[in-house]
DNA sequence: AAATATAATAAACAGTGTTCAGTAAATAAT
DNA sequence: ATTATTTACTGAACACTGTTTATTATATTT
């Protein structure tokens, strides 16, 4: 059944190089600027051929979600490599903003764009890269919170603080909300956020 | 001149029934759901005619964005007449983000969407409702430095500590990332994390 | 009554996601 | 080798979107 085979491999091809041409148009004119009739133009194949591959557009921006995250494990990597669980909170925190701020179409699909999640509620799939990310938090916290003793604080919540802090953060950064509000450098203002954010969790 | 005075009174008129029928569109289908031409067939015009009133639809949305605040004003008046600094900063978080889960069309105007924003680009307005709030909760920290006596705590970063929390709060709630990651009661899980929040800062 | 200014629009332009009937080519069965 | 069948693909249509422009009808001035 090699002939068999082949085919198989082709169909995947070119679902591939529709997602190549999706990629490079998203991280050229973002989210709007991103088209199915485009991406039919830019790989030479009418756009209905792309309803063969894929259910809709929305599963389109669900793979490159999936992307997304492979691009964010990157900027995490060493963050997460940190031994000591509150320098890897500060770690975790400061990649996760960098990589929020350098990625922004990136960050919009897989942290705000409801596209994405409406492909898999109607699959009954899960948000599964997100879902790990948010349990090695989790785990991180846990060891914060044994390690520095600290009472009456769940893992859950505090996992919770950081993420909802630095995801605001990140989102104030990209709507242009924050330099409206207060001209300083952003870039400061950031880092001295975060800063304060982990210093009133756990100050001495 | 009573008659132009009329008139004038006339495309005011006008420009507030198209405002009446966008909102109407916005609270009942969301922003996606809102077009200029489904506008135009409920008030019985050309969808030509409502570019007479309007510049564009950022124009449209601009003015909505506007009409949010006046509606999250309603909600932030009791959290703001608080004499307690410190309870009020808890009442402020409360009502915002209770705004915030209540009014997802509203909230998504006032502080997600970039169209209202470009649209203060081109006019070279200001976001100054916007700026407003954060300076009220500004002054607030203030007191609330003052009262506590804490040190080294610059007012502009803990009013922006609280407000990207309670805004990443809000935005996790609002697109489905929270109950994903975290099957427990969403409401609750929130409320929790805010007190988190205002307590590691607040702490005794 | 004629000239002018105002208000509204029909129609077009260029784009969007999506569906479906129909075609051409490759494979399978006879 | 010829016919039948499956597979891969597409043209064209549908129902939308925001926006512009030339034109028309109405109202106001002169």
């Amino acid at each position: 059944m090699g002939l068999a085979e082949r085919k198989e491999r082709d169909k995947l091809e070119l679902k591939k190089t529709i997602l190549e041409a999706a990629q490079k148009m998203l991280l050229a004119h973002g989210q709007d600027g991103l088209s199915i009739r485009k991406i039919a133009d830019e790989i030479e194949y009418s756009p209905a051929t792309i309803y063969l591959y894929f259910a809709d557009k929305d599963a389109i921006l669900h793979e490159l979600m999936e992307m997304g995250f492979g691009v964010m494990n990157e900027y995490m990597k060493d963050a997460f490599a940190q031994k000591d669980p509150i320098k890897r909170i500060h770690s975790i925190g400061h990649a996760y903003i960098r990589f929020g701020l350098e990625n922004k179409d990136w960050y919009e699909l897989m942290f705000n764009s409801d596209k994405p999640m409406k492909h898999i509620e109607k699959c009954c799939e899960d948000w599964d890269q997100g879902m790990a990310m948010f349990a090695s938090l989790t785990e991180t916290c846990r060891q914060a919170i044994e390690m520095h003793k600290m009472e009456n604080v769940e893992e859950q919540i505090l996992a919770l603080q950081l993420w909802c802090s630095v995801h605001g953060l990140v989102n104030l950064a990209l709507t242009e909300r924050l330099e409206i509000v207060q001209q300083n450098n952003s870039q400061v203002l950031i880092e001295k956020t975060l800063d304060a954010i982990i210093h009133t969790i756990f100050k001495k």
